[in-house]
RNA sequence: GGCGGCGUAGCCAAGCGGUUAAGGCGAGGGACUGCAAAUCCCUUAUUCCCCGGUUCGAAUCCGGGCGCCGCCUCCA
């Protein structure tokens, strides 16, 4: 697969060579819920994790949770709460919500906390090396030290200083240093290190994990593109300055979800949790809607947007369900229709291997719908529907049931029964009470399909 | 101010030197139906923000505009 990678500005193949990809992305700060903003990277780079083993490469994917840094201190102060109980809480409210979003768990998901005594051993090489310096109770990572410094982002160290819009700290040898350990301030979270008590800085937090379950080099670091600057310069900074290695083979940033064109944030008050969202509209509607835009593009949010992105979703579930009722053995009639299907899945695959172009690959799937429709043959739909399912999956699209699977036997025959006495009702042309048992049956989700052959049920979420 | 990105039909969105410019949503017309739903057929971009240039050939490359956005401070 090629992928475009922020450091290189170019499509870089991902070639693991022991068939291991080492993925790491950016998770959480664990202080409030997480907005469906924060869930584009979620949900794109677990569907790129699905997508590489589903090609039959091993991914091992790392997604920290941030659960110490200022934001949960202040947060935690303002509610009178303990740092520690608000950031648990909010880690669990946030795998709940991963579940939530059909993201599968990471890997690995390390707490920062976890790790702090990895992080004090990390500084102390840093110091060591000449790296850091130390000023009362905090390190700070002198950035001079390290020549690559700004490639990341495309900036160098005086155009930095050229656009410093920040107070700088006096103390800082250099405007541009960043901290690595910060003195714990009275009634903050601490713990001990050479230097005094204290928690690591953020950039900190990330490299040592990474570092420590992934080893020195990663393929892939992933993030939004709004931590290219400062936190993966500095991330890059500091691991490269300690190993000698290259960190990251490959850097993905994601575009941002905005609204009417502006970055949602929680601090512009334009954004929704994603639970909400979710709850609205539907866990494969929310997919569906990221996956039908390329990840490095931004992407607007409406409920506008959302609805569309159901209605699709929809259309294919009904597909799904029409070819879900043609037996199994069923045969195309035209024999080139499984040519035509071999041909879909070539393009499928090679969109995703292009940069990962899920809307390209969704494109594709659209297309084997149509073109299965317009056979008007059940051995090609339920053929075409098969391949649909079983293209969907890495994307964590259409594996739901939405067929009569999911009822009892019982169900199924008192459904039946309904149906034969309703066709008795429209014989007599008792078309009214036909239509209110129709419209009673669609509320409770089962829709009837009156056809030439008699009428057929179908379920709807 | 510096750095980066985006601008394709009513809307969303692929395409990144030669294709009839994918696909979806929506809309209109037709078929099917008692009426619907679902589905099928047809229609909905001679053109890709604008102006120049390179090329046999450009939505795609180059130059210059215009508009919008992101980062430069915590941020997915």
């Amino acid at each position: 697969m090629r992928l475009y990678s922020t450091l290189s500005k170019k499509l870089e193949e991902l070639s693991p060579s022991d068939g291991t990809v080492r993925m790491y992305v950016c998770g959480p700060t664990v202080y409030d819920l997480i907005h469906i903003g924060n869930a584009r990277p979620f949900i794109v780079f677990d569907a790129l994790r699905r997508v590489l083993e589903a090609q039959g490469l091993r991914v091992i994917h790392v997604q920290n949770v941030t659960d110490v840094d200022d934001k949960i201190i202040r947060r935690a102060q303002e509610e009178g709460r303990d740092p520690a109980e608000l950031a648990l809480h909010y880690t669990q409210e946030y795998f709940a919500d991963l579940e939530r979003l059909g993201v599968r768990p990471p890997t690995y998901s390390p707490p920062a906390t976890a790790f702090i005594p990895k992080m004090v051993e990390f500084i102390q090489g840093l110091l060591k090396k000449g790296h850091a310096y130390v000023v009362d109770g905090d390190v700070y990572f002198s950035v001079r030290t390290y020549p690559g410094y700004g490639e990341l982002s495309g900036r160098t160290v005086e155009e930095q200083l050229a656009g410093a819009r920040v107070e700088v700290d006096e103390r800082k040898r250099d405007p541009l240093d960043f901290a690595l350990w910060k003195g714990a301030k009275p009634g903050e979270p601490h713990w001990p290190s050479p230097w005094g008590p204290g928690r690591p800085g953020w950039h900190t937090e990330c490299v040592v994990m990474s570092l420590y379950l992934l080893g020195e080099t990663l393929d892939i670091h992933a993030g939004g593109n709004d931590l290219v600057f400062p936190h993966h310069e500095n991330e890059r900074a500091q691991a490269e300055s300690l190993t000698g290695k290259t960190f990251v083979k490959i850097w993905l940033h994601n575009g941002m979800l905005t609204v009417r064109g502006e970055k949602m944030a929680k601090s512009l008050g334009n954004f929704y949790y994603a639970r909400d969202v979710v709850r609205l509209f539907g866990t494969e509607a929310v997919r569906y809607f990221y996956l039908s835009r390329h990840w490095r593009k931004p992407l607007d949010f409406s409920f506008e947007a959302l609805e569309e992105a159901k209605a699709a979703v929809g259309r294919v579930y009904n597909f799904l369900a029409e070819a879900g009722r043609v037996p199994g053995e069923a045969q195309p009639q035209d024999p080139g229709f499984a040519a035509y299907l071999a041909d879909a899945e070539q393009r499928f695959w090679a969109e995703l291997e292009d940069d990962f172009n899920t809307p390209g690959a969704l494109a594709v799937l659209q297309d084997v719908i149509g073109e299965a429709y317009k056979r008007g043959d059940p051995g090609a739909l339920r053929m075409a529907g098969d391949k649909v399912r079983c293209l969907a999956r890495p994307l964590g699209l259409f594996q739901g049931e939405g067929s009569a699977a999911e009822l009892g036997k019982l169900s199924e025959e008192l459904l039946d029964l309904i149906v034969d006495l309703r066709a008795q009702l429209r014989q007599e042309r008792n078309f009214a009470l036909a239509d209110k048992i129709r419209e009673k049956l669609a509320s409770l989700g089962v829709e009837l399909r009156d056809g030439p052959e008699g009428t057929r049920w179908i379920l709807r979420s």
